[in-house]
DNA sequence: TAAATTAACTATAACGTTGTAGCTAACAAA
DNA sequence: TTTGTTAGCTACAACGTTATAGTTAATTTA
């Protein structure tokens, strides 16, 4: 086992002293040519490498981002930690990721633990649980501790930090008035449960596009979707209440508000030999793996996860650098485009 | 802007020393029990929280784990990440990511990040360039640093360190065989390139169940994918293999080394308006959500990523904590399990 | 009463860096 | 000769913590 030298072993093997071994191999002009070049020589072949705890612990940074996202299996946000770790690393900033699991106590904790010295800001998208429970003192305490914060997709406006947000409302209008346009009236919408904003924000743009369009929304067409723990593997309650629903209301259109939705409505469509898109068409959020090899494949609205994670990298980083002044707050919006495929 | 309290700032506004104030906090007999308590009174009303990095560097010990992955949007890889991630908070470490994107230089690059203070200890998987390449020194280094290292799933074996696989090769002959048994004998491969080991042991899987049943294998129906760092939606080289495949050659299965290999068959396949299982039936490796949500549904070689994550996980941690030996290392192999579904 | 013990604290060094200030010798200017 | 300047280095403090080794005063023991 070889130990990493330090400047004190470099410094005590060439007899000088530590600051002027960091002085060499910084450069700098106080230290002549001469024993610059020995000791640079020296550090190399040692394979010297500044030790970075260290470096945070005089500096005050850590060259460190958190993430904090309520889940990892899931195509949206590994999407956008990629593109998080994409653009951060591109910047000399690590990421280091915390999973919330869509529990708040865990997502206090996972917040306690990150603004504890391991990172100089947050990126976080904020748990379902959390939500529910309004309950944001962790989020507040982070930002006076002096932690910038991001938060992207699922965000409260009330909070001093930067946001990323897709134009939901605005998406779930326009997707509803292609189904309308496409003379497809009796639209069935799987949504969340009231608290997760962007169910509701979506909910909101497919109730305007009735509107608009003189049809009177029909509370039966709106199934708020109970998973536990977003699990991908518990959609019976959302598979129940659908076949209820098919089997006493007209539907000619559904529109998904998640792809995992959608993809287990195909499969409920399917069983029951309803052909889409000719019986029923599909239109769902979240362009996804699922999306792409159901058959037939689903129309989605890309929610841009790439797009969401490097704005959300670049507000953090230039505020981290000091390149946006540390009270100002922007909120981006990204807008969604609808992606056509087989099922609309 | 509320900073963090030290220990010093505790001192000095108690009128006491450093020392008196770090060991009251630490419950410490050695100083007086009213001083104690006026002292960890005012530490909790300060909220006082040890820096984490100070504490690093004095013990030399980050509690963090450096994770490295080929790919994040990767349904394997984020349930290994998100099982590394539970098992490891549970035990008080903390997850570090970093991605290779499939390439040599990005994982040199992260493993010397992460090897240069920011982790006790690394899990990893190693990158298909890197394996093409069969150069191993920055692992090889990072071993040499003191550093424990666990790889799973792509391994190489003659490195001084943990390992977690899966019983590929015994899997993929066992799949075969179930297709054979099912009367069918012109089994066609969808596998990777020679240099992926796992991708090699499935194929050689595959190759003993055709001999062990005196089939004679076709090098025509083994499609070596040649994939643009894994991405989803470059899978046009397959689809053109495979259809040329079909056209000249009968096959009445098909087995993949991966789910979005087996994805795109079936789209190819229903292209050609071929049925599933009927004309051909298919067996795949990696139990995704692709598989759950194709219709029909695919049947899966299970690699139980959860159980990788976990065991990768209590491998190094036991090393860290000093439970295992420093120079004992130990491979675990999984039992991969055949989900049966529609698709066979 | 003197020596030993103990309780209750404090000082110091160390982890690996870096920036500022300080030192010394050589040489130049007055 | 005296003073000033410069090159080339070193010493020190600090970042926040903890373990080890003091220090002091009070109390016990001989």
């Amino acid at each position: 086992m070889i130990r990493r030298i330090t400047l004190k072993e470099i410094a005590s093997e060439l007899n000088v002293s530590i600051s002027t071994v960091s002085k060499s191999l910084k450069d700098s002009h106080e230290i002549g040519e001469e024993t610059r070049k020995k000791i640079k020589a020296f550090a190399k072949a040692h394979n010297y490498r500044p030790n970075n705890i260290a470096l945070s612990l005089k500096n005050r940074k850590t060259k460190t981002i958190g993430v904090i996202i309520p889940e990892i299996v899931h195509h949206f946000f590994s999407i956008v930690i990629n593109s998080i770790e994409k653009f951060s690393t591109e910047n000399g900033y690590n990421v280091i990721i915390a999973v919330s699991n869509e529990s708040f106590e865990k997502e206090v904790l996972n917040m306690e633990t990150l603004a504890n010295g391991h990172i100089d800001g947050i990126i976080m998208s904020i748990a379902k649980e959390t939500l529910k429970k309004q309950d944001f003192h962790h989020i507040k305490e982070t930002i006076d501790l002096g932690i910038p914060v991001v938060l992207f997709d699922r965000v409260i406006s009330d909070l001093k930090c930067d946001k990323v947000i897709v134009n939901d409302k605005q998406a779930a209008k326009e997707a509803t008035q292609t189904l309308i346009d496409d003379n497809r009236k009796n639209i069935l919408l799987l949504t969340s449960e009231d608290y997760v904003s962007v169910g509701n924000l979506r909910t909101e743009g497919y109730l305007e596009a009735l509107k608009d369009n003189d049809i009177i929304p029909d509370s039966d067409l709106i199934i708020k979707v109970k998973d536990k723990k977003g699990s991908e593997l518990e959609m019976s309650h959302l598979e129940d209440e659908l076949e209820k629903v098919l089997n006493t209301k007209k539907v000619d259109a559904i529109l998904g508000v998640n792809e995992i939705y959608a993809g287990s409505a195909l499969k409920v469509l399917k069983k029951n030999k309803i052909s889409v898109p000719k019986e029923i068409s599909i239109i769902s959020f979240t362009d996804g793996v699922i999306s792409r090899y159901s058959s037939p494949s689903l129309s989605t609205i890309s929610q841009h996860g790439e797009i969401m994670g490097e704005r959300s990298a670049k507000l953090l980083i230039d505020k981290l650098i000091g390149k946006t002044e540390s009270n100002e707050y922007k909120t981006e919006i990204i807008n969604c485009s609808l992606i056509k495929r087989e099922s609309s």
